[in-house]
DNA sequence: AGAAGTTACTTGTCAATCGAAAATAACCTA
DNA sequence: TAGGTTATTTTCGATTGACAAGTAACTTCT
């Protein structure tokens, strides 16, 4: 027998018949709640005898309850009885280990939040990840009148293997290289829960697509451009996580965007890290006030990008002038994501997106600078419409997914 | 009821349960053959009497046919009898109009060609698709003593509408805008044959992956690199065609690879085209040539790129440097492929690709000048290994993807 | 040559699920 | 309250794959 090319072949039988269509329904109960059987029919083009076997197969697993009634067509007629997911069916914790403090949270079904806990990271992983564990179990613990969990999302940053949680380089969390995350926690935790790994972008991606406007507008290709210290992005193609092959796909940071530029840390030159990051920002208002100490913040003043941003907003010269420098930069490295990509929308996250309005201007007229208006209008470009940080909701997505997503077929 | 965001939700039923096991069989025995009815079983995972009856269906519509036997096991037992595509079953018509000239030629349902025709270009767009018509109508008629023929694949080049097969601008083909190529061979054609179309690149990226060294390697993530009078690219995402939200994905041509750089015929400056495309070589050579008037090789001559990489490979100087750093300006403009994407492969055609040995070095090496060699040696770079030309290819494998893609699930 | 063992393929039966259509429920208007 | 309308449920039949029990074809050993 030649060599067999064993791409994941999910052949259909029955269950998966079943799966499929269950799967879809109950997508659309998501996304369309409050939603009575004959729409879901009507969306779905499943037979309304067909809906209601499965809304009583959901019914029996609890997944998903009747509330309420709608209106009669002016003809008259039976009203519609409304479906709702059932949120406290089932329930999902994310955790978000950034930089320098770690977020976790208690999600429903429908990605509401019922508990926001926030800790300080410490300079020794096996301490913090302890005290970590401890605080996911008091979630699980709250999580138990649930009726279950369905697993754990854990965002991680700087180089990693999502599929063991191992941070392969953690330098920008002060960790060293090799922190075993997955293997830790798990021991920690020591029951049998789901404990899911993935990219901060990546997963601020996801975040924004299955709960920001990007899912409201039905968008299915998304890139997130997360610009902190470093600028890392996530892709999104066809609703999904794009991993690229070597998990590498969305290294946008380190496109060159001028060749001339500074080098930058990779040790190239004129990344659009190099010139977009916040340590460039900041660099470059450093560089700014010392040229007019008479400034109103002093130069010894311990300065970050928030303070930056603050003080743009305030309308400080220097602070202003500096994120919109950082702005056209950044300008410019979106010009090979959307000729590249073409996506419907980019979503810049991170501290600068919070001065949006003062930015806006400088990254669209920067951008258009080298892609054509066609391409430019294409391409939707606005910040994160999340309310707390995206890739939280990433990591209670990567959880939701696996309830939500279809079992893969082909 | 709210906004129904109607994603194309495909249901599953009885017919559609078989038909992605038909599909899945027949995927197989393509990818396989010869192979027997229990390794169809044991690759998919269906049981061998599901196999046997979906390869009955299958002898009954003639799509597959038997013959020679294997070996028995060291064990002994009975011989699996083999199993094929039965190739002439189906067929397929591939067009490709180029810049210059175009190619169009019968395929049968394993991509082997059974005729192939050139006919020249000409400057009147009516008139020459009136002959093109001709032409598919004698392979037409040819194809009768085959059972079916699947269709008409169409690949264009300039900005097109590949749903409609309109092209809206084609000034590389001097034939002005909007010329509805699609409707003119339709009302010509007369026959209901199902026309496709889609731009050559992606057609070439489409062609490498099903008929190309990066089918045999199970590469499901390419990018294709189509060097020529500009530069063009197409993106294979997951083993399909990746479009973008307009239509615009793969534009890497324009790109910019360095602010400092020449003025591109988009109008922007530094464009990865304006240094790599054929055009800005042969100004290079000519520019070479006329520094030293003594070269073998008179600037008056009419130079073309065929020209240059046959010098090149002869070892003229001067064409072989032209070629080397447009080479190195090619590999500038991979970094974004690489970063960005990630890909199994980028895969290079055009005339530059036939200097491969001459250029490889080149491209790897300045390619390695942006980009990390983690992420270089994560994507393999080389050039198109079709015989013909890939966008030809792409175009047959449009046709055939109809008969072997999956009904989409989801 | 024949028996025993092995592997490939086929067929019969069963259970699952969907579609179609009929039945029921709930509502409106006159 | 009758008649019309719409929503939901139930019933029935068809299709298909899983499972298991055949049948076919081959090898090896005696």
């Amino acid at each position: 027998m030649k060599k067999i090319n064993l791409k994941a072949f999910k052949t259909a039988n029955h269950r998966i018949l079943r799966d499929i269509n269950e799967l879809i329904v109950l997508n659309v109960i998501r996304e369309q709640q409050p939603v009575s059987r004959v729409a879901i029919a009507e969306i779905t083009g499943l037979e309304e005898g067909t809906v209601s076997r499965i809304i009583q197969r959901f019914f029996r697993r609890g997944l998903v309850y009747e509330a309420g009634v709608g209106t009669s067509t002016p003809a008259g007629g039976r009203k519609p009885r409304y479906l709702h997911i059932n949120p406290t069916k089932s329930c999902a914790i994310g955790v978000d280990i950034g930089a320098i403090e770690t977020l976790l949270a208690l999600s429903d079904l429908n990605g509401h939040l019922h508990q926001l806990k926030k800790i300080p990271n410490t300079k020794d992983p096996r301490k913090f990840l302890a005290t970590l564990a401890d605080e996911i179990l008091s979630l699980v613990r709250l999580a138990n009148p649930y009726n279950e969990l369905g697993g754990i999302g854990v965002s991680l940053i700087g180089l990693i293997d999502a599929e063991e949680g191992i941070i392969l380089e953690g330098e920008n969390l002060g960790w060293g290289s090799y922190i075993e995350v997955g293997k830790i926690l798990k021991s920690k935790i020591k029951q049998d829960i789901p404990l899911y790994f993935e990219n901060g972008a990546r997963l601020s991606a996801l975040g924004e697509i299955w709960f920001g406007s990007t899912h409201l507008s039905g968008f299915r290709n998304v890139v997130f451009v997360d610009i902190n210290e470093g600028v890392g992005s996530g892709i999104i193609i066809n609703g999904q996580i794009y991993n690229g092959s070597r998990n590498g796909a969305g290294e946008f940071g380190h496109i060159c965007i001028d060749p001339a530029g500074p080098k930058c840390s990779c040790g190239k030159y004129g990344c659009l890290e190099a010139f977009a990051s916040d340590l460039a920002t900041v660099d470059r208002y450093r560089e700014k006030t010392k040229i007019k100490p008479s400034s109103s913040v002093s130069q010894n003043t311990k300065i970050d990008m928030s303070t930056i941003v603050e003080l743009a907003r305030e309308g400080h010269a220097h602070a202003l002038e500096a994120i919109k420098e950082t702005a056209r930069y950044l300008g410019f490295g979106l010009a090979p994501i959307i000729y590249g990509l073409n996506p419907e929308a980019i979503v810049i996250g991170g501290k600068i997106a919070e001065a949006w309005p003062l930015v806006e201007r400088e990254i669209l007229d920067s951008c258009g600078q080298r892609v054509s208006p066609l391409f430019l209008e294409s391409t939707k470009i606005f910040p994160s419409t999340l309310h707390v940080r995206p890739c939280l909701m990433g990591a209670i997505a990567l959880v939701l997914a696996q309830r939500f997503a279809a079992p893969e077929i082909v």
